[in-house]
DNA sequence: CCTAAACTTGACTAAAACACTCAGGTATCG
DNA sequence: CGATACCTGAGTGTTTTAGTCAAGTTTAGG
């Protein structure tokens, strides 16, 4: 599994936001230099987030951007669902196109493996905040395993 | 995130040996035509997997795939490892590329996600076997969360 | 032995996704 | 009113994905 590069971006240019929260807002320049992040990636990317609500601008000279709520109610989620559409693309509609039985259906082995793990990562980036991610000792969701003991009930 | 076209294969291939274990090894040809699986593809992706040494080969007629050992010895994350190469790909070297100061340094605000989240997912599929994939009522690692309570240490 | 079944291996390719780039437009401040 | 800075959609080169193709080698069975 791979992290994209504009999730990547998306996710400093947040970080460098918040850590500016309640001065002046931040311009899409400054970002671009700062992060090291080409200017025009760097207006999509900011036209992104804007978009799903999580930071907000002004325009005009003195303009530029700032978040759209305090640190501690932005969740990651938010973030990757700008950028990328979904925390987790659905693997079993993607792949139910056989002829007879569909390979996703209630008798499927993976079904239940790409479920868990979408629910795993859906609650891995809403439990962490962006004011999680600027701690100077940062802090995201921490997660516990219970390895599979033998008879174990699905959600 | 997304879960590629072999990975999905890979997995139900495995799936369908394992159902299979004792008897007579499957053939890439039957294989194919049950999983509704491009034939060559499926050689493809077979190849790989022995080549981890997650299944083994007979040639010749008669001959086929099977296990390369009983399902509750294989984890998922060799199956992962065997088709992509590694379950998270490092994110923090991959944009290490900054001019005077690297973004993912110990400063930096992003490594300490992307560390966990490469945790995470590697527990996820390391303590999932072959055999919790296909028990009737199937079985993945079970994930509890700990909502990042205000100073929480890192790992 | 010899032929068909079946695995082995590498090279090749079309299509999609990714990582940008470009070109204009619109609003706001001083 | 003009410079600053956001707004928005379209275009493009590169890489990855998802397969295809072709030419082997090995083994069982007649």
């Amino acid at each position: 599994m791979k992290i994209t590069s504009s999730l990547e971006y998306g996710m400093r240019l947040m970080a460098a936001i918040a850590k500016e929260d309640g001065d002046a807002p931040l311009s899409a320049e400054k970002l671009s230099r700062e992060e090291n992040i080409p200017l025009d990636y760097t207006n999509q990317i900011l036209w992104k987030l804007k978009s799903a609500g999580v930071i907000s601008s002004r325009r005009g000279s003195g303009g530029g951007y700032s978040l759209a709520r305090p640190p501690h109610e932005i969740t990651m989620d938010r973030v990757v669902i700008a950028l990328e559409g979904s925390i987790f693309e659905d693997v079993c509609s993607k792949y139910a196109d056989a002829p007879r039985e569909c390979h996703h259906q209630s008798g499927c082995s993976l079904s239940p493996l790409w479920r868990r793990l979408g629910t795993l990562l859906a609650e891995f980036f809403s439990s962490t905040t962006l004011e999680d991610l600027i701690r100077r000792e940062p802090a995201t969701a921490r997660v516990e395993f219970i390895p599979p003991g033998r008879p174990l009930p699905m959600r």
